[in-house]
DNA sequence: ACCTGAACACCGTTCAAGT
DNA sequence: ACCTGAACACCGTTCAAGT
């Protein structure tokens, strides 16, 4: 049921994932939904929960520095891994439906470095809130371009992933940040 | 026109901004909407566009550890102007129909760091993701609160604004990131 | 140029009734 | 427990026709 609408949700996208098609996609009347969900949101937000758990989450180094980025980096794959997921778990954790898996995991790594509760916290909150925007905004760009709207992605001249790049770059940014305050308390 | 469509956005909130109501508010026929706008997505752009220009940029004072979190502040006042005002503009910006004068004010603030243009673009980008879906988040929460949905934000035990509290801190671990840049190349 | 009236092709959700 | 059938109260958008 949830595969269905995975699956679905990679076929049409987001906006095109309605109660009406899960529906029909299930050969089954949308009332039927009702059975196994409340509402749609609570419908997306089992979905979200998929998406996040989708990689096994990364085996912690002990370095807190090599960590983060990589924790980033697997929700940015996790994200990746179905059209629109950045906005679904965006949409969810907004709710408050679920999908703390993600800030916990970010959150976990950032504790390793021996930051207080609050400050870890904020910074994974914030990490997060930039992987989101991030990975949202380069999932965006994969349909303008598979709709052959703009030229499909400049990017590359010289094979590399600019997407990726600029990803890595706000991550160190995060790490450079988190390293300066420790460094002046 | 525009005026009215903000007005209802504070009113009734963006899942509620349909072009029928606006058309109501207007005391006009829906169709009429199509005379002015191409669809609702430009409609909310131009909202975006004024929920931006809200404020009115804040001058530069040569410093750039100033100036970020200056410009990012009067961002996030801009769009606690209005009910929703991230969302609106999370959205035409990742259509990208308009809202670029938020990362161009972000940037340019950087940009008197001394950093290269592609740097400081990435950067003004990260922070921007960051500042949205910040604030998104912070406006979700109130109208939960609003709704009685949750106790009203334990948040100000000593009479502090956490949220202004954290936003701060997201943007200074930005600033201090882009210091350490600086000093490692 | 700007608007009305009417329609088209949809939505999410509810609810009595069936098995 | 799970589903159907039918309905309710909506959507965004189009288009001929009017002024």
């Amino acid at each position: 049921m949830a595969r269905a609408a995975l699956r679905l949700l990679d076929d049409v996208g987001l906006p095109d994932l309605t109660m009406r098609r899960l529906a029909a996609a299930l050969e089954v009347q949308p009332s039927a939904l009702y059975h196994h969900f409340p509402n749609k949101q609570t419908m997306l937000a089992e979905l979200a929960d998929r998406i996040i758990a989708g990689r096994p989450a990364v085996v912690h180094s002990g370095d807190w520095a090599v960590d983060v980025p990589a924790q980033a980096a697997a929700l940015r794959d996790s994200l990746l891994a179905y059209r629109d997921g950045a906005e679904v778990v965006e949409s969810t954790l907004s709710l408050g439906l679920g999908a703390d898996a993600a800030l916990r995991r970010l959150a976990d790594a950032i504790v390793q470095g021996g930051f207080d509760d609050e400050t870890a916290g904020r910074a994974a909150t914030a990490l997060l809130h930039f992987v989101l925007g991030h990975v949202s905004h380069e999932q965006q760009r994969l349909q303008y371009d598979s709709l052959g709207v703009v030229a499909p992605r400049v990017a590359d001249e010289h094979g590399l992933d600019t997407s990726a790049d600029a990803f890595a770059f706000g991550v160190d940014l995060f790490v450079a940040g988190l390293r300066a305050h420790v460094s002046t308390r």
